[in-house]
DNA sequence: TGAGTATATTCTACATTGTAGTTTATATAA
DNA sequence: TTATATAAACTACAATGTAGAATATACTCA
């Protein structure tokens, strides 16, 4: 019956790699603003936190509220960070996505790189 | 308003590459195949035709049935190639997951190879 | 002290993709 | 003309992607 865990969507993986690099500063704004400028990915805010909050269900983040001590005026920051078994998922989909390249090539292309 | 271009998601970009790994024997069968060798996905029959189907409406495959010219029983082959927009597309989420994956590194990892 | 403003998340709804299973088509052989 | 092998088409539903409006909360300043 072979393997039987699920797989991560693009978008989903987007945002668990978006979390990653930004470390402890990981909530909605910082992660919107990441995929923006690193690969013009342009998600509504809607889009993002539904997303989260289905990782989160399936235990491949965790989130916690921010302090309540700021010295700014607006709702209180969610951080999020991946859990281990999101970074397994992560690794699995990036394994899988690289052995199907293995022997592709692009036209224009001279192999992979 | 930025990119406007549409994301593949990541079932549709194992196809392309298995098609494209497959060369001139790609079809039905043969890419089913290779996915459950390649990376232990056994998909059905059904989720393959219908993935493989979306994008020929896309643009990103092009089909043709096989020869009548046969020595074996059983209907038709319909091959399957990956078009200019498919390989484009596919070259864009490539680079758009190793963009993000520049800067990070998993537990357990030494960075990224 | 209570509008105004800034910051951020929740909620609701729908579109696209992923997935499965059954059915149908077609060719060959007995 | 039926059995068998091979492969695609069809139907239906689940999961993921996406959008935008609504709501919450904390500062600021007259």
């Amino acid at each position: 019956m072979s393997s039987k865990e699920k797989y991560l969507g693009e978008f989903e993986q987007f945002l668990l790699l978006s979390i990653l690099s930004l470390g402890d500063d990981a909530y909605g704004t910082t992660i919107r603003q990441l995929l923006a400028d690193k690969i013009e990915r342009d998600v509504t805010i809607g889009a993002l936190y539904t997303t989260l909050e289905r990782l989160e269900k399936k235990g491949f983040v965790e989130s916690k509220m921010g302090e309540a001590t700021r010295e700014r005026g607006g709702r209180a920051k969610k951080y999020f960070k991946v859990s281990a078994s999101g970074e397994q998922a992560l690794k699995r989909s990036k394994q899988a996505l690289n052995t199907m390249w293995q022997d592709v090539t692009l036209r224009g292309e001279h192999s992979y790189e």
